[in-house]
DNA sequence: CAGACATTACTACAACCGTAGTCACAGGAG
DNA sequence: CTCCTGTGACTACGGTTGTAGTAATGTCTG
């Protein structure tokens, strides 16, 4: 749950979160050596990146013995969701499809993928969604205007 | 094209651009009032976004006679575009259909949405689809789907 | 023409961001 | 025990963003 929606986290955080999103209890120290490998930064930025992260409340820290461990306190798929979440109602109205579709319509995606999109899709739809044709509440306009 | 990309355009400054958007040449008068109904903000606040659009190149403006005529200098289209690649690029290293994977898989979107979306893909494969078997001779290829 | 009002140019300023330095302490190497 | 290294806490600093004030100049209206 935690709808910890305010969070907002900056490019230079997300990597870090990277990082502490891939393994559970870590040292500053072990972070920073993934985090590193991507730019070249000084691991005091780094520091004060997870540091910030840890105000923010996005980094639970807790000590053990004379080490200070870190771990995510949110997960990633709930920052994606707040991110999209935000773009979306910039650009797009709060409407996510319309997002969506305009991937779907202006980006470059190859024929394989829209497919194996496609796919997903239908997978998706034959399994959340119970009956093919139950619309009870009779609203017989075509259904889809298959313009085309 | 222009591919202007580097222009980065903040939250404030994409309300501005929203009221220089639905006009050609207008007055930062004219602005303020489109965009002061939308937020509390003084008009101060807003020649400041006005100018600092104009400065980075997304607004133009002239002088006729004793007026400052502004326009956009770049499409709603392409801003939209250059945050969306942003926005794709950070949360899914650019990689478009883990983006929509996440969507489709992640996010709550009814039945009806992802029946449209998938509607969309139809559109999109069948459309964007023709590599090489195309006879050259045939003129009369069905256009284009309703363009709403 | 004079004063009122609009408009642009410049300035201000706090918060936030990316980057990193200083200080002080804690634990291991010798 | 002592010194080096790793680390956390705090501080710094220039750039950006959101917000707006001041100065100067131009335009309108009586």
């Amino acid at each position: 749950m935690s709808q910890r929606s305010e969070l907002q986290i900056t490019d230079a955080e997300w990597e870090v979160m990277q990082s502490v999103w891939e393994a559970e209890d870590q040292t500053a120290g072990e972070i920073i050596a993934r985090t590193e490998t991507l730019r070249d930064r000084s691991h005091r930025t780094i520091r004060t990146l997870l540091a910030r992260l840890v105000e923010k409340g996005a980094v639970d820290v807790h000590v053990e013995g004379s080490r200070h461990l870190y771990r995510a306190a949110v997960t990633r798929n709930e920052c994606v969701r707040s991110a999209a979440h935000s773009f979306s109602e910039r650009f797009f109205s709060g409407n996510l499809q319309s997002l969506l579709m305009h991937f779907v319509e202006n980006e470059t995606l190859s024929s394989e993928e829209l497919a194996e999109l496609r796919q997903t899709l239908d997978a998706r739809l034959a399994n959340q969604r119970p009956p093919e044709e139950q619309q009870p509440s009779g609203k017989p306009t075509s259904r889809r205007r298959k313009t085309q």
